[in-house]
DNA sequence: GGCAATACGATCAGGGCTGCAGGTTTTATT
DNA sequence: AATAAAACCTGCAGCCCTGATCGTATTGCC
C-alpha cells in the first residue's frame, strides 16, 4: 500500500510517539502485574499470565523488562508511588476535625487491590533479599512521609513525640492487622467497624494528651504528672 | 548375612514398628515443610526442597503424600494442632491476674516460625480455593476455642458480650498487625512494646467495664450510662 | 520359612516457565 | 528516501518441577 506515509513527522519537542507508546505499554504491563498478583498471588504470577493479562506479546514484555525480577521491582516502585499519591490526596482533602474520616479513608486504602498486591510482594520479599532491598527503602520513605504529613496537620503532636509515635504505630498496626485478620478469618467481618471506632477514640485521646502536654510545656517546662 | 533375623517378632498390641516408622517420617516431612515455608516462602517451597530438608527420598515422600497439595493440607492441619496446643498450654499456666503475661505469651506465638508458616499458607489460600477450604474450618475452630477458653478464665465477660467481642477482636487484630507491620517495616521494632502495653491497658479497661455492667445487671436490669 | 503388605529408592516422561535469538514493523533522524 | 534505532513478535532450547512407574528392603502375619 503506497501512500500510507501520511503520518506526521514532526520533529517538534515534547514526548515523542515512541516515548508515549513505550510508557503506555509499560504501564499496561505493570497494571497487569498488579492484577495478576491479586488474582493468582505471587506464587502463581508468571510472565506468561502477565503478558496475557496485559494483552502484550511476551517478546514485547521482555523488551521493557529484562527478566521477571525486574518486572517485580518496577511493580513494587509503582505500587509505592500509588500509595504515596493516595496518601497525599487523603491529607489534602482532610478536614482537621474529622479523625474518624481520616481513619475510614485509610482503611479503604487497606482494602484496595493495591494493598493486596503490595502484601504479596512484601511476603515474597521476606525470602527474596533482592526484592527486600527494593522494598525496604520504599517503606522507609512511606513512613517518613506519613510522619511529616501528620505533623503538618496536627501541630500539637510536635511537643509530644511519645504520644505521636504511639498513635502512628497503633494506626499502622491496627490497619495492617485488620486486613490480615480478615484475610485469615481470625476475626469476624462485623467486628471491623468496632475496632476502627476504637482506634479513632484512641487517637483522639492521645491527641488530647499531646495538647495538654503542649500547653503545660508552654507556660513552663514543668514535666506532666503521671 | 544369615542370622540377621534377631529382630523381635512380637505380635503384641500397641503401635507396630511400621506404624511408628511411618508416623516418624511423616512428621519429619511435615516439619521439613514448615521449615521450607519459613526459609523459602510458599512460592519457593517445592517437593524437592522438602524432601532434601527432611532427608527423605522423593519416592518415600510421595508414598506418604500423594501430591504436593496433600502435603500442604497435612501441614496446615498440623500447624493448626500446634497452635491449639500452644493456646491450651498458655491458658493452663495462666494466672488470672496477669493480663500482661497473657498478652506477652500470645505475642511470642506470633513471632514463632509456626506463625510465619501459617501466614504463608493463609496468603496462598487467598488464591487457592482448595487450600482455603482446608484452612477455613480450622480458623473457625481456633476462634471458637479461644472464645470458650477466655470465658472460662474470665467469667465476668459472660454478661458483657460486646466488650468481650471487642477485646477479642482487638487482640487478634493487634497481634496480627504487629507481626505483619514488622514484616513490612511499617512500624519501627522499638514500638512493639508500647503497642503491646497499650493493648494490655485496653483489655483491662474493657474487663473493668464488663465487671461494672455485670454488677449493675445483678442488682437490677439498669442499662449502664454512657 | 513363606507370603503379603507396607515403607522406601531410582529413574523417566511430560509440562510449564524462563530467557534468548533471531526476525518484522514502526518511529525518528538526515 | 535512506538509515538507524526503538518497539514488538515468533519460535526454540534449557531448566526445574511434578507425578508416575518400577524395583528393593523391611515388616507383619501365618
Amino acid at each position: 500500500m503506497p501512500g500510507v506515509a501520511t503520518k506526521p513527522r514532526r520533529t517538534s519537542e515534547g514526548p515523542t510517539r515512541q516515548a508515549i507508546k513505550s510508557a503506555t505499554t509499560r504501564a499496561r504491563i505493570i497494571d497487569a502485574t498488579i492484577r495478576c498478583l491479586v488474582k493468582y498471588g505471587y506464587a502463581g504470577t508468571t510472565t506468561l499470565k502477565v503478558a496475557e493479562e496485559a494483552d502484550v506479546s511476551r517478546g514485547a514484555m521482555m523488551h521493557h523488562f529484562d527478566n521477571a525480577a525486574a518486572l517485580m521491582y518496577a511493580t513494587a516502585e509503582d505500587l509505592h508511588q500509588r500509595r504515596l499519591k493516595a496518601h497525599v490526596r487523603r491529607a489534602r482533602e482532610f478536614d482537621h476535625q474529622q479523625t474518624g474520616k481520616l481513619v475510614q479513608q485509610s482503611w479503604e486504602q487497606f482494602r484496595s487491590p493495591n494493598f493486596i498486591a503490595f502484601l504479596e510482594l512484601a511476603m515474597a520479599a521476606r525470602t527474596d533479599e533482592h526484592l527486600a532491598a527494593i522494598l525496604s527503602p520504599l517503606q522507609r520513605e512511606y513512613r517518613e512521609r506519613w510522619y511529616r504529613q501528620a505533623l503538618e496537620l496536627y501541630p500539637e503532636w510536635e511537643s509530644a513525640s511519645d504520644e505521636f509515635a504511639l498513635a502512628f504505630s497503633l494506626s499502622q498496626t491496627i490497619l495492617h492487622g485488620l486486613a490480615v485478620a480478615l484475610l485469615t478469618e481470625s476475626i469476624k467481618p462485623e467486628m471491623v467497624e468496632a475496632v476502627l471506632r476504637n482506634l479513632e477514640r484512641q487517637i483522639r485521646e492521645l491527641r488530647a494528651a499531646a495538647k495538654a502536654r503542649s500547653l503545660a510545656s508552654e507556660g513552663a517546662s514543668v514535666p506532666a504528672p503521671a
